[in-house]
DNA sequence: AGCATAGGTAGGAGATTTCCTACCGGTCAA
DNA sequence: TTGACCGGTAGGAAATCTCCTACCTATGCT
């Protein structure tokens, strides 16, 4: 993961929401997001930062508003991060491969 | 996401390495583990406990051994996250048809 | 039995996160 | 130009995270 910490702005639900919204909804302004939140609007802000930091959305001002849209890059970094791990779950038996000499338990 | 907290628990780098260790060498006892981190033993225990709660490793005492295994089905859930946002990475035009529809205000 | 080993729990220190209120600058409209 | 609005920054409180040392239980070995 090149971008600085996608998985840490991924690890909150509200930063995660932020994201469905953009991702459904196509860019906005703050308040129009901050709107579907019960929060207050600098800590909307601070969580746009973290996502700005992360790569995951960018920022375009117009006129005094700062339009907020979904910028997917790291996302794709992320599935290609989960790729090696998808045989594990893609194949039944290279699963079963792992949990070979497993005693079925708790 | 069933499982609790999957995105905080891959939040760690510590913990993603754990992942890592298991997916490529499978299942291994934490002292085998804690050898590979410059980090004391109950430290690696917990981070074992927040995957485990996560549901992103099994744990399987054999003598006064646990053996951790990675348990995959977390992480396909998070590639099932992730699959409404291919759209924006697959294919430059759909990202652009985000972009278009710049709705300009409220 | 006695001791070593595997690995967990308890509890605490310091860093970080996540929220808040107060405030500030920039832009638009009258 | 004055005032309203958009949205950021400052700074702090409380919660949570991440590490530590000290200690405990359970298992295996001799």
């Amino acid at each position: 993961m090149s971008e600085p910490d996608v998985f840490a702005a991924l690890a909150n639900p509200t930063r995660r929401e932020l994201l469905r919204l953009l991702r459904e909804e196509g860019q906005q302004p703050v308040q129009r997001l901050a709107d579907r939140f019960d929060m207050r609007r600098p800590s909307l802000s601070e969580h746009l930062r973290v996502l700005k930091d992360a790569g995951l959305v960018t920022e375009q001002p117009v006129g005094r508003q700062r339009f907020y849209a979904l910028r997917p890059e790291p996302l794709r970094e992320l599935a290609d991060w989960l790729t090696p791990y998808e045989r594990f779950w893609r194949s039944r038996l290279a699963g079963l491969r792992e949990v070979l000499d497993d005693v079925p338990d708790e």
